[in-house]
DNA sequence: ACGGTACTAATAATCGTTCTCATTTTGTGA
DNA sequence: TCACAAAATGAGAACGATTATTAGTACCGT
């Protein structure tokens, strides 16, 4: 079975949240691990004709709630937010084509230890940060 | 005369481009060159009692302006979009205090050539980057 | 089946920003 | 200096992304 921590994790949540399981939830979890960096408009028309018809109210506080399960994070690219499965990977940040929107994921221990002895010297505690590369990824540097 | 470099660079992009100084625009870089870190709607609470009153149309336009004029660049923490005064700065990144909304200007080359270094392992070729930093600053640490 | 709680879709509302438009201001060249 | 075209203005409508409201529906334990 694919994805199944993900869905232990959203059950989980919302057990302790005396939330509920529903079709809905589990629909809107599906596509979302099937396609990494989605918006919510993405996932909306992706699931258009889908035998329930889920609104676009109900994708936007399902992602709240993926967020606050742990298994999803906002990034904020451009005007929209897309969301992005945090589960099984640590932290990691973004490189983001200008020309074709590809997003690349990397993590780097050396940049996150120099932010963290920058921010030292101005007495500044770090929570998170957020890194991102704008430019041309291999195949559109043509 | 204070800020003469920046009105130089705003009348220069005007004629430049057959564009007209008028009062609001002065107005509006003045404003802008007493405060690091505006958003629009800061700048129009901050102008509201001016003599001829002044509109929030005509503050995003001339904040545009004055990003394609190369004084101003946008940054977008949070919901709202802030400009930041870039003459006689070299490229900069920010620590932003989550607590009290302080905002730290900061530069460090090292993490500018790690990144740099992550990038062509990935063929990826960088044209700008975005690095914020979320905490809490010296006074708010308590 | 009952009452209560949480869910849903649809839609209205909100927020930051841009556009439209009728009117005013600016720069230019006679 | 004057007139005129081009550009700028303020007010408010419009916009896109997101959130809140509402009225009705499904699920749970009793």
């Amino acid at each position: 079975m694919k994805h199944a921590k993900e869905l232990a994790k959203l059950q989980d949540h919302l057990v302790k949240h005396h939330l509920k399981v529903t079709k809905q939830r589990e629909v809107i979890l599906d596509a979302f691990l099937r396609n990494e960096h989605v918006t919510a408009e993405q996932l909306y028309r992706m699931l258009g004709r889908h035998k329930p018809h889920i609104g676009l109210a109900t994708i936007y506080r399902t992602l709240n709630l993926l967020c606050d399960s742990g298994i999803a994070q906002e990034r904020h690219f451009g005007s929209q937010t897309h969301y992005d499965n945090v589960v099984n990977k640590r932290h990691h940040d973004h490189m983001i084509c200008t020309q074709c929107g590809a997003i690349i994921e990397f993590e780097n221990c050396d940049i996150e230890h120099l932010q963290e002895a920058v921010a030292a010297t101005h007495g500044f505690t770090i929570t998170t940060h957020k890194l991102e590369l704008y430019g041309l990824c291999r195949q559109c540097k043509n």
